[in-house]
DNA sequence: GCGGGGAGTTTTAACGTTCAAAAGGGCGTC
DNA sequence: GACGCCCTTTTGAACGTTAAAACTCCCCGC
């Protein structure tokens, strides 16, 4: 494996030289730039990483912690997700190293000890739960991250994120299912714990006051993420006697036991009823009639994530203590709608 | 953040011994080491990876490359095989470095690219296709790596792979509905051009053959994995006539659509007819009733491809040339059936 | 002709760790 | 008491890179 000495012996330049033309080409005259240029591909030199990161002490690695869910409780978009935050790392010369944690502060000294022993420059949080501890720890240690997720239940976040605007999500899908001619709503929703389940309840909520179409009682929650429990509420709503011609579920396996309940009953999804779920999963394009949902724009997060990741720690280097403000970066992004079969025209 | 310097001189001793207490403490006199000990707690050291790693020339950083699906057809079993994979790597003091390349021999110079900036010491590989070209392009160039599933097509694997033994699991799950009965069992597979269908069919028919069951007619091939092609077969095999009362599925999701179809037809899942799926999904506890699925053992998948990839890192130590044996490491692993409701006694 | 300046290049000195070899100290042996 | 040996610790060098300072030309102005 070729080293900076070999190329530059080769070239019969100095080794700073050899580093300057991959680092810092306009130093170097055209000709000797060229002549450097060619011993490096000649002899396929790729600069160590190692050598290069204990000299800079910056790795160019991001931490981010793959979430243990529960079993039966899985993350649908997650490789959506770490394709999009690969590709986002690779764009600005980083990679993503994954690890396991301990959920909430017990965790914390894994995060800690990555970053201690410089493994990475700094971690991307995701799966944020209500008055989430981490981000306040590792902002008190210093330690460079961003979330994908607000954290709910604070009055001021407690770092940078980046998030998707679910209560929009929920009134889009709201408006789509007026336009196709639907007039009673129902939504499907989550425990009240859940700040991410209040939120796209509002979205719901607002639009269709916005649009004079009732709410009441036409929201219905569901103990647990299920097809099963989709069904259930999807039927305490059909039951309900208020002639529900519409249904915005949280998630999309909520929306799956809408379909499967209107299938039960032999009403037609997209006909007599129309369904949207929440998050585009695989998932919506592999049921029949595809489902209708609401898209996170991945590769835009991604971007933003990184980017916001990358600029913090180009800043840090200037930690002036007296002026201290938080100066997080929040960035809200629009999710998209993706129309299928399950919202046709009714 | 200290160093070993920093160290050696709180504790007065050299920084050799301190590096000493943490890679032989053997070598030390016990009232050193204790000294030694107590100054590294005190200072809370940690060492310096980057600087190890350019010392010993090893990052202990695995890679795996995200795979990127065509939409609608996600990997749904990702995320537990990431976690179980961090896992495993963390047991042995290494973590996962994830990226993303080109699929197929495309991708390889990324591969080639980490490899040489020392960013990992090797590759687990998933995902493979028939006649997969990366296993035998990472082996002419020396690049230690491991394969989570056999290379099809191929008369001897073309390096060490982990593997999960499909035939077995279908024949499985094909002896588990003869016990509760069933006695004209299908088979939901896929088209002939994959390997991984072909295995798991054969354990069907094999299965099926040694109880004496029928096999003529009872293998139907879905062009695509999604519900819907599902359904169809599904129907297919019930509008044959042979009085079908169970059915293995080549996946989750092709079971999904059998569900679906008997739902249709009012006939009632594991009751009128037992149903099975593969991958033991997050879907098959979330559908109603629980799908019975075979599962892959992942923390024992993980723990084999860390364990075959790091002692072929210290093997490799020693590459004689003249007796380059392919002693290729292969380790076929038992599914296991969980049971579920979509297959109770009829 | 000589100092000033700038572009291009080299030299020096790290970054934090580990390996190899040398040094020191205690102890038994003859 | 000199020698050798083992056990522990130290010294010196190296891993491959980059930041910063130093050096070398060469051109310019006065």
């Amino acid at each position: 494996m070729a080293t900076l000495k070999q190329v530059a012996a080769h070239a019969e330049v100095s080794v700073q030289t050899v580093s300057n033309a991959l680092n810092a080409p306009h130093r170097l005259r055209p000709d000797t730039l060229q002549r450097v240029t060619k011993s490096i591909e000649l002899l396929n030199y790729r600069p160590n990483r190692n050598a290069r990161s204990l000299r800079t002490s910056a790795v160019e690695l991001i931490g981010y912690c793959v979430p243990s869910w529960p079993h039966g409780q899985a993350h649908l978009v997650m490789d959506q997700f770490l394709h999009s935050l690969c590709g986002a790392a690779e764009a600005t010369a980083r990679h993503i190293l994954l690890f396991t944690a301990p959920v909430g502060v017990e965790g914390m000294p894994v995060y800690e000890d990555l970053h201690a022993r410089r493994l990475v420059d700094g971690f991307v949080l995701s799966q944020t739960e209500t008055h989430d501890p981490r981000h306040g720890w590792l902002r008190e240690q210093r330690i460079p991250f961003v979330s994908f997720g607000r954290v709910w239940g604070e009055t001021t976040q407690p770092g940078p994120f980046v998030d998707v605007d679910g209560a929009v999500g929920c009134a889009t899908a709201v408006r789509h299912l007026h336009e196709t001619g639907r007039r009673r709503i129902g939504f499907l929703s989550w425990p009240k714990t859940s700040g991410l389940a209040e939120d796209r309840l509002s979205g719901w909520r607002n639009a269709c006051q916005e649009l004079g179409l009732p709410t009441k009682s036409l929201a219905v929650r569901c103990a647990e993420d299920t097809i099963e429990e989709g069904a259930r509420a999807t039927a305490e709503l059909l039951d309900s006697g208020q002639g529900v011609d519409g249904i915005v579920a949280i998630s999309d396996i909520l929306a799956l036991g809408a379909l499967r309940e209107l299938g039960a009953r032999g009403l037609t999804t997209g006909v007599d009823v129309g369904v949207t779920g929440f998050d585009d999963s695989p998932l919506a394009s592999v049921v029949s009639p595809g489902l209708t949902s609401i898209r996170q724009p991945m590769d835009e997060i991604a971007a933003e994530l990184i980017a916001i990741l990358t600029e913090k720690q180009s800043n840090s280097e200037v930690p002036d203590e007296s002026t201290q403000q938080p100066s997080s970066t929040e960035r809200l992004l629009q999710p998209e709608l993706v129309i299928r079969g399950s919202s046709a025209p009714g």
